[in-house]
Parts: C-alpha cells; sequence; structure tokens
DNA sequence: TGCGTTGACCCTGGA
DNA sequence: GGTCAACGCA
C-alpha cells in the first residue's frame, strides 16, 4: 500500500494551485484564516472541492491530520472527501482526518468515552424497526391502546425529544396534557429499555455526545483541544443537537468552517433547524460570510428555471446563481393519462437519450415517495432497461439479511433482547409463544439475559420435548459463534449459515427465496470484503451496517439509470434528469405542504431536484393515479403541481398527452396553468378507456390484452384474454403494458 | 403449544 | 401488494 505522493515541483507553495483553479470566493474561502466562517454555497457551485482544497491547505499550513474533524452529511460523501484529499496530500495523512457523518462521528467517540457514560463498548445501534419493537412493547406493558399511541407516532414524538435534547424527565416536566404525560412515561421506559440492552437508537449517537460534553466539560476540552478546525457540509440540515456538538467542539479554538445552502433544506421533517444558518453570525460573533453563487453544473435554461421557482419562497436569505455554461435546451414537461404511461414516457426520454449516444448512468428519475419507483421499474425492467433503485428498504435493513445480523449481534452483545427474540426461532426450531413466556419470566427474575435463562430452563429438564431440542440446538449456535468472534467474519457467517440451516428457511418462500438468497449472497460479498480491507472486527462491521444507507452503496462505473427519491439525490449530479410525478398532493406533498413552511420545504426539494441537472430535465406528471392514503386505497385524479407553473413558459416545453404516439409539442405560451388543469379532469375515464387493447400483466396468468373495462376507481374491472382464456379481474391485479407504441 | 391462515392497515422523506 | 397481529386448527 504505497502512496506516492503528488509531484510538486510544478506547483511552488502549494498543491492546490495547478490542479484546482478556485474562482476568487472559492479561494477566499480557502483561504480563511480562521475563526468561524459561514460559506453560503449555492448549488452546483463547488462546494465539495471548496471543503476538500480547505482541508488540504490547512494540512499544508502545518495542521495535523489528527486536528481536521469535517462532518459530511453521508458515508459517501465522507469517503469522497477521504479519497480527493489523498489524492492532494498522501493516503497516510488522509486516514488521520476525522471525516465522516454525524452519526458515525458519535460512535467514533462514543466508544472511546463508553467507560465514562456506563454503557458497553460494543453498544449496539439500533434502526427504526428495532426502536419500533422496543415502542410496541412499552405500549402494551403500560396498557395503552395502539390506536391511540402508534408506534411510528410515539417514535417521531421521542426523536424530535432528543433531536431537542429534551430528556425523558424534562418532557415529563414540559408535559400538559395527560396524552404527553404518557408520551413521556412511553420515552423513559423506552430509552431505560435501550440502556437495558446495551443499545442507543440513531438519535442518542448525537444527543448522548452532547450530554456527556456537558456532564464533563473537560472531556468536551479535551475533544476541542485535539481538533483545531471543525468543518460542517450540509450544515442547512443539522438539527439542534448537532449544533451543539458542533458548538461544543469549536468552543476552545472557534476555527468553525460550515457550508450550507438555506435553499437546500430539505430536512426540516427530522429535526432540522434552518436557523442554525439564519443564526449563525449570532451563535458565533465575528463570523464571517462568504457566498457562492457561480454554479458550474447547470445549463443557464435549467438555473433560470430553478432561480425562478426558488424565488416563490419567501423565508431565504436570497441569491440568485449564474453560470457561464451555455443557455442549453429547455425543460421538457410530459403530462401523460396514468403512472404506467407516466412510465412509459420516462422510458421513451432514456431510450432516446441513449440512442443519442448517451449512456445509462448519466440519468436519474427522481420522484417524491419510494412508492413511485413500483410502476417505473416495472416498465424498465420490460424494457430491458437497466436501472438501480436506490432507497426505500436499505439493503442491510432486509430481512434475511437483518436476521443473520442479528446472530451475530448477539454475540457482540448478549444483552441485545431485541436480536435475541429476532432469531430465537428463526430459523423454525420449535419455540413459541409458551416457552418465551417462561423464558421471559425467567429472566427478569433472575436479572440476567434471555440466552441464560433458557439454558437454565433446558438445564433443568423443565421445557418439553421439541422445545428442549431446538433450545439445545440455539444454545449450541450461540456458543459456536461466540466462540468464532475473533476470526475472520466471512467464515463466521459462512459457519453461521451452514449450522443454522438460514438458508434453507428461506426456501420455504417459494416467491422469494432467490432475491433473499442473493441477498445473503451480497452479504457475504460484503463481509469478505471488509475483513479483507480490515477495516475493524465485528463490532465495526455492525455498526457500519447500522448506519450505511443506499446512497452510499451507489457504485460507480455502472451503466444503469438509477432511480430515486429527491431526498436522497441531494449531493448528486447527472446530465439528464427526469422528475416524475409532479402533481399537486404528490409533489408538493399533501401532508407536508399543508402550511406555508412545509410548502416552502417541499419547493426547495423540487430546487434541489432540478439543481441536480447538468444538461437536461423533463418533468413528468400522471393525470391519474391509483394511490393509497389512510382508509385505503383510492384511485385518484390530481391537478399538475404548482411548481411546473412556477417555470417560466419561455424556459419549458410541454408536451401534450400522448394517446400512443411519441407525442406532439408544443412550445409553452401562455395561459398554460389552465389548460393543464382543465385537460386532466377528463382523463380518468379516457385513460381506463383507453387500457382496451393494450397488454397488460397478471402475477398468475402472464401476458394478456385488455378486451374490456367496467366500473370505475378502485373497482375498475378488466376483461382479459390470456393464454390460459379470458378473465376478469381487478385492476390492481394488473401491471400496465410496455407496447403502447403502435407497430 | 406451535404453526399456518386470515384480515386489518398501509405509503412522505431517512441516519 | 406487503406485513403483522389475531385466530383457530393439529
Amino acid at each position: 500500500m504505497h502512496h506516492p505522493l503528488p509531484t510538486s515541483s510544478d506547483s511552488p507553495g502549494s498543491v492546490l494551485s495547478p490542479n484546482l483553479d478556485l474562482n476568487a470566493e472559492q479561494r477566499a474561502a480557502v483561504e480563511h484564516p480562521g475563526g468561524p466562517l459561514l460559506v453560503i454555497a449555492g448549488a452546483g457551485s463547488g462546494k465539495t472541492r471548496v471543503l476538500t482544497a480547505r482541508v488540504a491547505r490547512l494540512l499544508e499550513r502545518g495542521v495535523g491530520p489528527e486536528g481536521v474533524l469535517a462532518f459530511t452529511f453521508t458515508n459517501r460523501a465522507a469517503r469522497e472527501m477521504r479519497e480527493r484529499i489523498a489524492g492532494m496530500v498522501g493516503g497516510e495523512a488522509a486516514r488521520a482526518l476525522w471525516v465522516g457523518t454525524f452519526h458515525a462521528t458519535g460512535v467514533r467517540i462514543l466508544r472511546r468515552e463508553a467507560a465514562r457514560l456506563g454503557i458497553p463498548r460494543d453498544f449496539a445501534i439500533y434502526d427504526r424497526e428495532d426502536q419500533e419493537t422496543l415502542v410496541r412493547a412499552a405500549i402494551r406493558r403500560l396498557g395503552l391502546r395502539e390506536d391511540a399511541f402508534k408506534p411510528a407516532a410515539v417514535i417521531a414524538r421521542i426523536s424530535d425529544a432528543k433531536n431537542a435534547l429534551v430528556s425523558p424527565e424534562a418532557f415529563a416536566h414540559a408535559a400538559v396534557s395527560p396524552h404527553e404525560r404518557t408520551l413521556a412515561e412511553l420515552y423513559a421506559l423506552v430509552q431505560a429499555e435501550l440502556r437495558s440492552n446495551g443499545a442507543l437508537d440513531f438519535d442518542d449517537l448525537i444527543a448522548e455526545v452532547v450530554s456527556m460534553f456537558r456532564a464533563h466539560p473537560e472531556v468536551a476540552e479535551r475533544y476541542g483541544r485535539r481538533f483545531e478546525h471543525v468543518l460542517v457540509d450540509e450544515y442547512q440540515d443539522t438539527n439542534h443537537a448537532q449544533f451543539r456538538l458542533v458548538e461544543a467542539l469549536a468552543a476552545v479554538h472557534r476555527n468553525l468552517f460550515v457550508v450550507g445552502d438555506d435553499d437546500q433544506s430539505i430536512y426540516g421533517w427530522r429535526g432540522a433547524d434552518l436557523s442554525n444558518v439564519l443564526d449563525f453570525e449570532r451563535a458565533f460573533p465575528g463570523a464571517q460570510v462568504l457566498r457562492l453563487e457561480q454554479n458550474y453544473r447547470s445549463t443557464g435554461a435549467i438555473l433560470d428555471a430553478a432561480n425562478a421557482v426558488i424565488a416563490h419562497n419567501r423565508s431565504r436569505k436570497g441569491k440568485t446563481l449564474w453560470s457561464e455554461r451555455e443557455r442549453g435546451a429547455p425543460l421538457r414537461f410530459v403530462l401523460a393519462a396514468d403512472e404506467g404511461e407516466e412510465a412509459r414516457r420516462v422510458r421513451r426520454v432514456l431510450e432516446e437519450r441513449r440512442r443519442g449516444g448517451g449512456r445509462y448512468d448519466e440519468c436519474a428519475v427522481l420522484y417524491r415517495t419510494n412508492a413511485q419507483s413500483r410502476a417505473l421499474e416495472t416498465e424498465l425492467r420490460l424494457a430491458g432497461i437497466p436501472y438501480e433503485i436506490v432507497g426505500g428498504v436499505a439493503f442491510y435493513q432486509r430481512r434475511e439479511v437483518k436476521d443473520l445480523l442479528a446472530y451475530l449481534r448477539l454475540i457482540v452483545n448478549p444483552a441485545d433482547r431485541v436480536a435475541f427474540w429476532r432469531v430465537w426461532n428463526t430459523p423454525r426450531r420449535g419455540l413459541g409463544d409458551g416457552v418465551r413466556a417462561r423464558v421471559e419470566e425467567r429472566a427478569a427474575a433472575g436479572g440476567v439475559e434471555p440466552a441464560a435463562a433458557l439454558a437454565a430452563l433446558a438445564r433443568e429438564g423443565a421445557l418439553p420435548g421439541a422445545a428442549a431440542a431446538g433450545a439445545r440446538d440455539l444454545l449450541g449456535l450461540i456458543e459456536e459463534l461466540a466462540a468464532r468472534r475473533e476470526g475472520p467474519l466471512d467464515e463466521l457467517l459462512r459457519h453461521l449459515l451452514r449450522r443454522s440451516g438460514y438458508l434453507e428457511h428461506l426456501d420455504g418462500d417459494e416467491a422469494s427465496a432467490a432475491d433473499r438468497r442473493a441477498n445473503v449472497e451480497e452479504l457475504l460479498a460484503a463481509v469478505a470484503g471488509y475483513a479483507a480491507a480490515g477495516r475493524g472486527g465485528l463490532t465495526e462491521f455492525l455498526a457500519e451496517t447500522a448506519l450505511v444507507t443506499d446512497v452510499d452503496r451507489i457504485e460507480e462505473d455502472a451503466d444503469r439509470v438509477l432511480l430515486l427519491t429527491a431526498h436522497n439525490a441531494k449531493g448528486l449530479e447527472f446530465p439528464l434528469v427526469v422528475v416524475a410525478g409532479l402533481e399537486e398532493g404528490l409533489f408538493p406533498h399533501a401532508t407536508s405542504g399543508a402550511d406555508d413552511a412545509g410548502l416552502e420545504e417541499e419547493r426547495r426539494l423540487f430546487y434541489v431536484a432540478l439543481t441536480r441537472a447538468r444538461d437536461q430535465v423533463v418533468l413528468t406528471a400522471a393525470a391519474y393515479r391509483r394511490r393509497f392514503t389512510p382508509g385505503g386505497a383510492v384511485a385518484g385524479g390530481a391537478r399538475v403541481s404548482r411548481f411546473v407553473d412556477e417555470i417560466p413558459a419561455a424556459l419549458l416545453e410541454r408536451e401534450a398527452a400522448a394517446t400512443g404516439g411519441g407525442g406532439s409539442r408544443e412550445r409553452g405560451g401562455g395561459g398554460r396553468r389552465r389548460g393543464g388543469a382543465a385537460a386532466l379532469a377528463t382523463v380518468p375515464r379516457a385513460a381506463a378507456h383507453r387500457a382496451v387493447g393494450r397488454t397488460v400483466f397478471h402475477d398468475q396468468f402472464g401476458r394478456g390484452v385488455v378486451q374490456d373495462v367496467e366500473g370505475a376507481g378502485d373497482d375498475l374491472k378488466f376483461t382479459v384474454r390470456f393464454a390460459a382464456g379470458i378473465k376478469k379481474v381487478m385492476g390492481r391485479f394488473l401491471d400496465g403494458g410496455a407496447d403502447d407504441d403502435p407497430a
């Protein structure tokens, strides 16, 4: 592993000057002498470059790499930043830097200080699902009705509290209603339960560091002295706890370098606090502010459109991006009849790009909700266009992956009861609720872990035959795994697979066995790769699985289209961006855009989506979309999103709803808003009738051709001619056909 | 007592 | 369509 140092003969004085031609503002940021600095960096203004160059410059000035701490928004961004810095100053220095997300950095600090905090060094990190298990148990224990205290809502309230650094005690103190008092009880219960499981949730990873810094100022000071320079990317999406953490770390030297864009703040719903940006100068007196407004990414047309849209927001610092790039093509808007047609139109856009010499990996399809990926996925699969869905259920959250990881968690941390109960009868080994109740009782009485309680019951011969055998099986497996804990990770996992019969267990579900087996294979590959890279042991691997996201796992150099939410697209860029589902109620989303603040956040999200594009933007909407709302499936027609109308007509080329052909294009003129909305009202029925003659797919019957349609809305019935004969099927059991193109 | 089946509820976004 | 708790069967 030898990294040749970059030759510096052609760059007297600085490793930065030759490769990075920075503009005046960028250079001012990079050369900032010290003290608090806020860099307002517009989309595509080269902020990653500035951050990277800043770190390299600090090292060049003689700051030791161990004295630099940089927070990024994703693990991916951390990795990229480290790689770039390695390219400038060498791999050794780059490895010594602390670059990571708030959560990853929190884990790093908490592991070092675990003893002081009274938590195990190998603490587990509970994700949303694990957390939900605890919350459900707490709700049951308090004898509450789940309809009054929905787990998701309880989790959200607890999360909000932690992000605001409100302890269970403070929560109880502030509670005014009986409902609030019960929430406080739940919060306290869940928190106690987390600790007794030796676990922290995501929010704890930050909040616990802050409270430790408060309880032990000398520890805070130690970290403050160590990190002479603290840098924060995507500062607009930091929450209160993160602000306090940064504040504490920067207290000693005040060398705080933050980069953010108030127009790209899109995580208000999870506690991001824009006032961290807006009040920066008040929080850090003497702070300097620099603005990066030159965009190097998008064409003039895309930038003008984005500027026009975001100008509708009232609460913003206000800036206008400009670019030296060419004007480029206008944005395109496609109104499709339904989501199936929308998907087909998207497919054609992608094929067009391909025919024009483009690659699929230059394209991304963005949407507001993960549920929208389904129709697109179906269409792209049928058309043979390679794609990758980023988000939805992340890899390490998949059931089979989490099952296997739960076994590994259990070895590292036997107190992890969520992990224990997850695996104790998976695969089936004859252990059921009856035995579980007795194990729990025994564990509670003896103050021991469930595995120990089960072992005691088995030893005493207190279990019926089948359960006794199952208990022996489980306990033996756990023991064998524990004995291999220090060995290579991939061997550990292989042993688990061999010994548990997990793969055979997967085969029980014919429909999903192949996919799930493939995921297990992928897990094996990931484990082997981790072990080979020597990046840490089991504890570190498990932490990584908890914190890694789908975005982090996007591969370079794979020629496929990316399908992802606008949230997940933050920080990425593509030559071609399709934004799908531009309908009122969907984007802006009904539950988010209800008030002004919510609507403005939706608009920022749309702004983020537009500014991901370098050369080409295509916007699509479906006049009629089947959507699920609380209360059941409903079929809904909608109006085109107001955001589309906020794009100046001269920048937008509208294509009429296609009736099968390529769709005629018209150049945007006046009065578009009403034209678009009026067309929508009539489309639902037309869309249904147009289904006649279309090829559709049914899970059981396969490919068929629609003969007739009856009913309406959710009760739409189709008469379809399949190979197996003519059947009447409910619309919801059909997937739309691909070949609407007249041959 | 364990297990297979059935029917409610479901889908904003995500570390 | 997917998941999970509740139900009733073996």
